[in-house]
RNA sequence: GGACGUGUAGCUCAGCGGGAGAGCACCUCGUUGACAUCGAGGGGGUCACAGGUUCAAUCCCUGUCACGUCCA
């Protein structure tokens, strides 16, 4: 017999185990079979799992259980992520902590070798805790975006995009990072609002003529000023433009220029302009060729562009020293306090400052333009919908994306640089740029380009050449010292996964992908980049639909984060509760487009819904509920059996609809509801007396429904709750006739007819159903004990519900705890009557209550009647209503009064007898 | 400033043109042969506010207020 409760702690990983063992995982190779694909988002492969990857994957294998057992090639092809910044700064930390040399001090071998020898100790572990949670992952298919196969499929991207001219070398200003000396994408910024100042500096006018004032936050930045402007419209300075101010402390003078930028509302009408860091002063600064003054170096400290006093200060002391000299020259003019908005490194949690550099960059607005029309054009469906101007929205408006990054740990970028054929160029020694797949096919092309005469070679460390009588000899090329944006690899993961650019057996059947399933925080830095690079190069959308996942955040809705700790961690969530219970929870919560608001008792209660399944199959088996040989569920006869028949149908179909549209929380309540409120409440209460009854037929008849009910329950069950469902049909599996399969995993989803629903069985049912309501209602209502074990009264009632009632008197005693059915004229003095259905049935209990009591109940169940009366009526009463309705619903009303009245009538009856008793 | 989303029972949410729902919490009763991780019953809501469309509005439209997120 099964145990009492199901035991996660021990079921699990057995189980998993063996479905792992049994190749379950991986798609069939029938030929025959859809093929169905997703590709996990690659977690970072320094991660641990936290709750949003547990919602996330667990939908994904939500859908994929639910294919597999539709007998589709279901493949879920996992992977990780190396995550260039944060697996860099985890392994840093970790060498400072262990006390050992900085990165810079080992040198980038020594320094990369590091990395991958984490990565080799505990880069699994976020995939050991996806078992965890039971993603039926193919875990032979896994991948990892620096595996030799996707490196080589970057390059290749790399190299023809090059070629394309869509991707190219440009000296711009960028986002840049100093913590990690490096530069970052716009997506990587994160705008914190945070308090701050306007500082107003006097600037004098270099004739002496007076002063111009300009504000600024960022005071140190005036040492790299160029310019002075004012709006060309702007009358108080007309007559300064083209004059010059003398910049203080740098004593250089600037010219004032009248652009369109400054807003002549705003503070004096005059803005300072340093076009090397910040960006609307970098386009005027373009628009009126002014120099480009950098002033920090690669850590953000002031640079020898400044004067000595300055140089080698971190820019935040260079600030105060600056406001400092500009109080001491009499030229600070006002502190203004303010709350601006500063942009942070959504890394290192540190200011960002624009800084002019050599990076490449994509030519995205090229590349966005298919991927827009694909989603116009319904290739690729966002699900929920509204997500697809989010989409939209950026992907029209999409800027160069830079995709170098001055990082160790990430795809080298496959560019060799070597000297300019003309000696004069600037960077002369790497002015000339060879890109191309491989280090061989760059000296190559380095030789066609160099001529026959000149010996080429690839030496990192001494660049430079050997010359002859002045022309080249020898030829040195050094690799760009730079790595790949992260995402740049990641764009490609739906097919690079695959083997792509060989042409695999694997891309050929599962790419496109079918559904991507991902957060909303990720649309612009993956989707919309998979989108790109997945068109251009392969020419179709790399997957049909996308379903994007709530945000999962605490029970009182704040965003988890391990300094609110308020963080609940999924791994003990699985100890606590089981995996199933918290895979429920998810799917249950996961209604589209909303934030998940995590509580323990909601897992909880799931839990619980696990031990009232698992309780009811105990149930079945205590009661000999066994398979039957060739058993027919359309040619069961007991109403009780055919109305069950009917309602798993009823449920099967419901739940493969939502599933198929990604409803999952319709999946979870559909099923919930079904299992507890339906087959445990009532079937299985209805059923008792069947199954210890005299009459055999019945009996075997209802044992072997409640059999096939069961299995249709764990098929059903089983995406969501894979564990306890995977358990149950292993341990009834020797309960009577063998099934097809002897794994849950892998066996057939139910694909049910219509025509199992019977409606003649359903009003039965749902007459005895409502009988026992109300008459429970009534009971407890006035308190009549327990004990007392009255008769049901039948006053008046159509034929077939007497017959239905008359039938079912056993079972109706037994539930309404009454001592059986009797059919009478008219109800006796003292007894207390309610209406079902239109059937005025009574329970003889005066003596058991407090007739004051029942009075009360009476008064207010005929108040609330003549409530309905009234509004229904008066609906009835609009000729418009009647005149533009649709019938159907102007006869439900019809009915709706009809039934009200009489049921008015019965109690009004009944509350006049109890004023005479 | 722009975009999107959300305001329904004490809490978390579902419903989204025709009788206000679920889970949890709360109150009462209950250990009857699956289950106390349980069963039965009950209380509790001007569906944010104001207009409009409609025979009919929690649901559609407009505006207001509040909250959230993203982009400037």
């Amino acid at each position: 017999m099964l145990d009492k409760t199901f035991d996660p702690k021990t079921a699990e990983p057995r189980l998993y185990q063996a479905w792992e063992a049994s190749g379950g995982f991986a798609p069939t190779d029938d030929p025959n079979a859809e093929p169905f694909s997703i590709v996990i988002p690659p977690p970072n492969v320094t991660g641990s799992l936290h709750i949003g990857h547990a919602l996330n994957n667990t939908l994904q294998d939500v859908l994929i259980r639910f294919e597999r057992m539709r007998g589709k090639a279901a493949l879920w092809l996992p992977g990780t992520d190396h995550a260039g910044i944060a697996t860099q700064m985890v392994v840093e930390r970790q060498l400072a902590q262990a006390g050992n040399q900085s990165r810079r001090d080992m040198g980038r071998d020594d320094f990369v070798a590091k990395v991958w020898e984490w990565k080799a100790q505990s880069g699994g572990t976020i995939v050991n805790q996806l078992r965890r949670l039971g993603a039926s992952c193919d875990w032979s298919r896994e991948r990892f975006t620096l595996d030799e196969g996707l490196s080589a499929a970057v390059r290749k991207v790399f190299v023809q995009l090059h070629k394309e001219k869509l991707i190219y070398r440009d000296k711009r200003l960028v986002n840049w990072d100093p913590h990690f000396q490096t530069a970052i994408s716009d997506l990587e910024v994160e705008a914190r609002e945070v308090d701050g100042h306007y500082w107003h500096f006097a600037y004098p006018l270099e004739d002496g003529s007076g002063e111009i004032v300009v504000a600024t936050t960022r005071p140190e930045t005036m040492l790299g000023d160029t310019a002075v402007a004012v709006h060309p419209d702007d009358e108080r300075y007309k007559a300064v433009v083209g004059k010059a101010v003398r910049l203080p402390i740098v004593n250089r003078p600037i010219p004032i220029i009248a652009d369109e930028y400054p807003d002549p509302e705003k503070g004096s009408g005059a803005v300072k302009i340093t076009p090397a860091h910040d960006f609307n002063d970098f386009a005027v600064g373009k628009r009126h060729s002014l120099p480009m003054i950098n002033i920090f170096d690669d850590f953000a400290r002031i640079n020898d562009n400044a004067p000595p006093e300055y140089r080698g200060l971190d820019r935040f002391e260079a600030r105060k020293k600056v406001i400092a000299a500009f109080e001491e020259l009499g030229l600070l003019r006002e502190i203004e306090k303010t709350r601006h908005t500063v942009p942070h490194g959504d890394r290192s949690g540190v200011v960002v400052e624009p800084y002019l550099t050599d990076q490449w960059y994509v030519a995205a607005d090229v590349l966005a333009k298919p991927a827009i029309k694909a989603v116009e054009e319904g290739d690729t469906v966002f699900v929920p919908k509204n997500w697809e101007k989010t989409y939209f929205e950026w992907m029209r408006n999409i800027q160069p994306w830079c995709v170098s990054r001055q990082l160790w740990w990430g795809h080298r970028i496959p560019a060799w640089y070597g000297p300019s054929l003309d000696p004069e160029a600037k960077d002369k020694h790497t002015a000339k740029v060879f890109v191309a797949e491989t280090a061989e096919e760059a000296l190559d092309e380095a030789r066609r380009f160099y001529g026959p005469d000149v010996a080429v070679e690839v030496d990192d460390n001494f660049p430079g050449w050997e010359k002859v009588n002045g022309v080249f000899s020898k030829v040195r090329l050094k690799q760009d010292e730079d790595v790949l944006d992260t995402w740049f690899s990641s764009g490609l993961w739906p097919f690079s996964t695959m083997g792509w650019p060989e042409k695999t057996s694997d891309l050929a059947r599962f790419y496109p992908t079918h559904t991507l399933i991902t957060g909303f925080d990720i649309i612009f830095f993956w989707v919309a980049r998979m989108m790109m690079q997945g068109l251009h190069f392969t020419g179709e959308v790399p997957f049909k639909r996308v379903f994007i996942n709530a945000l999962v955040r605490d029970a009182s809705g704040a965003k988890m984060s391990k300094s609110k700790g308020n963080v609940l961690d999924p791994l003990e969530l699985v100890d606590e509760f089981g995996a199933d219970a918290l895979r429920f929870t998810l799917t249950a919560m996961s209604g589209q487009a909303r934030d998940i608001k995590l509580s323990r008792q909601r897992i909880e209660g799931y839990r619980n819904f696990g031990t009232k399944l698992w309780n009811a199959s105990r149930f079945c088996q205590v009661n000999g509920c066994a398979r039957a040989e060739g058993f027919d569920p359309a040619a069961v006869k007991a109403p009780l059996n055919r109305w069950i028949v009917g309602e798993t149908q009823r449920t099967a179909a419901a739940v493969t609809a939502a599933l198929d549209g990604c409803g999952f929380d319709e999946t979870a309540n559909g099923l919930y509801r079904f299992i507890w409120n339906q087959f445990c409440d009532w079937y299985v209460e209805l059923a008792k007396p069947l199954l210890t009854g005299a009459d055999e037929a019945a009996k075997a008849e209802t044992q072997a429904t409640a059999a096939w009910v069961l299995d249709v329950i764990l098929k059903l069950l089983h995406p969501v709750m894979p564990f306890i469902t995977e358990e149950l049909w292993q341990q009834t599996a020797d309960l009577g006739a063998a099934r097809a399969e002897r794994q849950l995993m892998t066996a057939r989803w139910p694909d049910l007819p219509a025509s199992l629903v019977d409606a003649a069985a359903d009003a039965e049912i749902g007459l005895i159903i409502d009988t026992i309501t109300e008459g429970r209602s009534v009971r407890q209502g006035l308190n009549v004990p327990l004990s007392a074990q009255p008769p049901l009264l039948v006053i008046e009632a159509r034929p077939e519900q007497r017959a239905v009632l008359g039938a079912s008197a056993a079972l109706v005693a037994r539930l309404l705890r009454v001592s059986g059915v009797e059919f009478v004229e008219a109800a006796p003095a003292g007894s207390i009557p309610f209406v079902v259905d239109g059937a005025t049935l009574a329970l003889p209990v005066a003596e058991f209550i407090d007739i004051a009591a029942e009075r009360a109940r009476l008064t207010k169940e005929v108040a609330s009647l003549a409530g309905e009366i009234e509004k229904t009526a008066k609906k009835l009463g609009n000729a418009d209503f009647i005149a533009r309705a649709p019938e159907e619903v102007v006869e439900e009303n019809r009915e709706r009064l009809a039934d009200a009245q009489a049921a008015k009538a019965k109690l009004e009856a009944a509350l006049a007898r109890l004023q005479t008793v």
